[in-house]
Parts: C-alpha cells; structure tokens; sequence
DNA sequence: TAACGAATGTTCGTTTATGTTCCTTTTCGC
DNA sequence: GCGAAAAGGAACATAAACGAACATTCGTTA
C-alpha cells in the first residue's frame, strides 16, 4: 500500500510528531511539493493519515496513546520488546493476541502492516489495531472484565479453538526460573493455552521484571515456545534449557 | 474533521487545559482572532468543543458524546423511546442488545439498573454500560466493524445461541408496511433471528423513521414480537394485526 | 532500439485559508 | 436597564495551497 520508501517513512514521522507539512516533506526530500502532496493524498486515501491544508495530521487518537504510553512503556523496555517482535511477524499474517501490556505494546508496532488478521481478547488491542484500516480484527466472546479491558471465559476460549493462527504474541505475568510461564487468572490460562495448541509460531514478550514476580498458575513451558522477546540476559541455567528446547531468546 | 494544524492542536490544549482564550491562541499560533474564531466555530460545530465568550471549553469525552448524542437522539424521539424500554426491564434480568443506535439509547437509560447481564454484539453499548458497575457485559465474538462498532459474522450469532434471555432489545433498519422487520446486513440478521429464537421476551425499538424506509433483508414480523417501542401511531392495519399477533404497541 | 510505464517535475486554473474592514452582538460596570 | 468596551461574525481581497493535465526522465521489456 505504502507505494514508495518516503511513504513509509512520512507515516512514522507523522505518527511520532503528530504532524507534517508539506513544504518540510519537499525540502528534506529534495523533490517538488506536488510530490509530497501525492504521498499525503495516498496516505490520506488509505485512511492512515489525515490530510489538511499545507500538510497532514495523524489520524486522531492514534498520536495521544502513542505519546502517553511511550513514556511508560519505554521505563520497562516494552517498546523496544515489542518493536522485535513486530518486526518478526510478516504481513498478511494471522495472530492472535493476549491479554497485557506487553501485547498491546505489540500492537503498537504493527499499526503499519499490512492485511493481518488479528484475534484478541483484549478491546484495547482492538482499539488500537482500528487504526490501522488494512487491519481485520476478530474479537473473542465473553465477559468483559473492566479492569484490564480484557474479554474472560470459557466462551473465550472455546472461540480460539475454532482458529489456527500463524503467530500467537503471548503476554504473561511471570516467568519462573525453570523456564515456567505463569499467570494470576485462570480463565486467562485457559485462554492462552488454547491459543499455543492452535498456533504454528508462538511468541512470548515479557520485560525483566517478569522473571522476578510470582504467580499460581502455569500456562506452559518455554519449551513450548518458539520465540522469547525479552529486555535482560536470561540465567545461564535457563539459556541453556531454551538452547536444548530450541527456543529462540531475543534479547535486546 | 479537522481541516488544519491548530484546530487538532487547540483541540488537545482545550482538553489538557480545560479551556481556551481566542487571544492566547491568537498570540501562540500569531494568526489574527478572525482565524482563531473561525477555527474554535470549526469545533464547536462538529460538537468537539464548547464555545463560549473569549474562548472555549472543553467537554469531556464521555459527556460529550452523551451530550452530542442526546441532541441528535432528542430530535428524533429515540429516547423516548428507549426511555420506555428500559423502565419495562426489571433489576438482574438478563438481556441481549444488538446493534444500532436505538439500541444503545436504551443501554443510557439502563445505566441505573442493577445487577444487569448484558450480551451484546455492539461495542458501543459495551462502553456506555462499563460505567454501571453491577452489570455484567459479555461480548459475542466475530470481526469488528469499524463503521458502527459492531461485532459481526457467523460467529456472532453461534454464540447468542447459547444463551437463554429474559429480554432481548432489537433494533432494525426498516419496518414493512405488513410489519416484517428489515435490515441491509445478513449477518445481523442472524445474530438478531438468534437472539429471537432465544429470547423469554422480544422488544423491538424503533423511531418513526424506521416505517419510512426499506431494506433488502427480513428479520421477523412483528408477530414473533412481544412488544413493540415507537414514537408514532401505526397505520390502522398494522395497528390492527399487532392487535391480532397479541403485539403491545408502545408508542409515545 | 523502440515502446512502455512508473515516478517525478512543470504549468496553470481552481480552491482554500487568512487578514482586513465594518457592522452586530454580548458582556459588564454603572 | 444603559452604554461603553470587548467579542463575534459576515463580506471581501489576496496570497498560499491544491490538483489536474501534460512533459520529462529513467529503467524495463519486447
């Protein structure tokens, strides 16, 4: 969709100041500013951008949550965590996506793909993939929980079941020394469970301080997955398991 | 939307600073006040902002929608309508709400109920009842349509099958002369035929508007009606058969 | 090598945003 | 309530921005 390199690249310029011009386009691009205009018209077009007189906006919404939550999610790492893992997932991909900060950071970073299906049980996610209009987004049914935005039950997960997805991003609340994956909620567990089962790539994001906490529920075993994203270097004890189990540690 | 730079900026300082002067933002943006006029009336128009003397206000989101809402709604009678509606739902009864903004009327006037089960296809009406802390929202899933924040697709309607209502609250397209109940779309019309089939009681909500217009599919009649919420008198015929199909009229 | 298409530049008539002027409306002290 | 001062708004002029049509460049393919 984006037809050329500048495209892409005003998009993320846009997204990350919230505005650009088309007289700033021109000069930094060196070319005339009927170019530029045929970029923001097609970006515009697609509905990625708002055009407006000497320039385009953002699409609203998009640029505040972006801004708010950078903030936060640069303190633990999440962005670059998350930058990864998108960068690993291609378009046109099928994925499904947990409950968590940590996959909403995930979405984030695909709001420029192209023609994914995403299923989620998480209206945040939701709400941010809907800027993204290349985007199908799939919800799970069940009970909304307003804590989180999150969508729990064992309507939920008999849902995921109904689909085999390319990638699942998986969000967890903790990550035990043995290399176990834990959660607080069981319904969530259940959700997740059925995903890995239905997934052929399983991607697991989690920052640092997941290997600290604690919590009662195992959802599986890294051996169970193919990719970890994280922020810190792994035990030495740990590293080695992921070695034997064939599990992928990115660790930026 | 906004049709420049300032207006998306102005929009945003409103909303951080509570309000905004012409003057101050003449002097920021160094345009004449006649610019700063036209943009705040741009604003104030699509309803995104209050305008006041020296400058403007900011609504806050929730109460602006409401408030924009309850304009639009007033003028067509909607809640009214719904008002009705919801006073003929008891305290912890379970009901199913589909799409539609008349239907969202009624989920406004539901905000004092309590220990509600909502299931609900719209997210909409997901949002509005998130602010009645003893309802319990469960969301049928499917794909998310961006359009009207609508849940849709096969899916959607296997899931309302499961479920066994006291009431369900239906809006349509179009009603028929003879009393059939139309739509554009075919899946809501499987969710709705669904929610019927499994429903202890069947309300329908439904503006003048609604006899006025067509649509290509039909839902029901109004014989598999139990009552029927409007706000205008029915032709002497349909009058006449909802008498016959023991149909409660309710029009105000 | 010629034909072609995509991307970009160039030109020019049209549209839009803004400033200016002037008159009306609102606010506020009396 | 009354009148001055501030704010608002309509109408017009102008400069900037826009976009359509055509020209040019450059790589690709027949």
């Amino acid at each position: 969709m984006a037809s050329n390199f500048r495209q892409k690249e005003i998009l993320e310029l846009a997204r990350k100041e919230g505005k650009v011009t088309v007289d700033g386009l021109a000069e930094m691009y060196d070319v005339t500013v009927q170019t530029i205009r045929r970029d923001l018209s097609d970006l515009a077009d697609s509905g990625r951008l708002q055009r407006v007189h000497g320039g385009a906006i953002a699409t609203s919404g998009v640029v505040n949550i972006l801004y708010e939550e950078r903030r936060r999610l640069n303190e633990t790492g999440k962005r670059e965590i998350a930058e990864r893992c998108a960068k690993s997932i291609p378009d046109s991909a099928s994925v499904f996506m947990n409950i968590g900060t940590s996959t909403e950071a995930v979405a984030r970073e695909l709001l420029d793909h192209e023609n994914l299906l995403v299923v989620t049980n998480n209206l945040n996610i939701a709400h941010i993939l809907a800027a993204n209009p290349t985007c199908k987004i799939i919800l799970t049914g069940g009970e909304l929980r307003r804590t989180d935005s999150g969508i729990v039950g064992g309507l939920t997960a008999e849902m995921v079941k109904q689909f085999k997805f390319d990638y699942s991003v998986l969000g967890c609340s903790a990550i035990d020394a043995d290399g176990d994956l834990l959660d607080f909620d069981d319904q969530e567990v259940m959700v997740s469970k059925a995903a890995i089962q239905r997934s052929r790539q399983v991607m697991v994001v989690a920052d640092s301080i997941k290997f600290l906490r604690k919590a009662p529920l195992t959802i599986c075993s890294l051996a169970d997955v193919d990719i970890l994203f994280t922020n810190c270097a792994l035990t030495k004890e740990l590293q080695a398991n992921c070695d034997n189990w064939n599990t992928t540690v990115v660790a930026s």
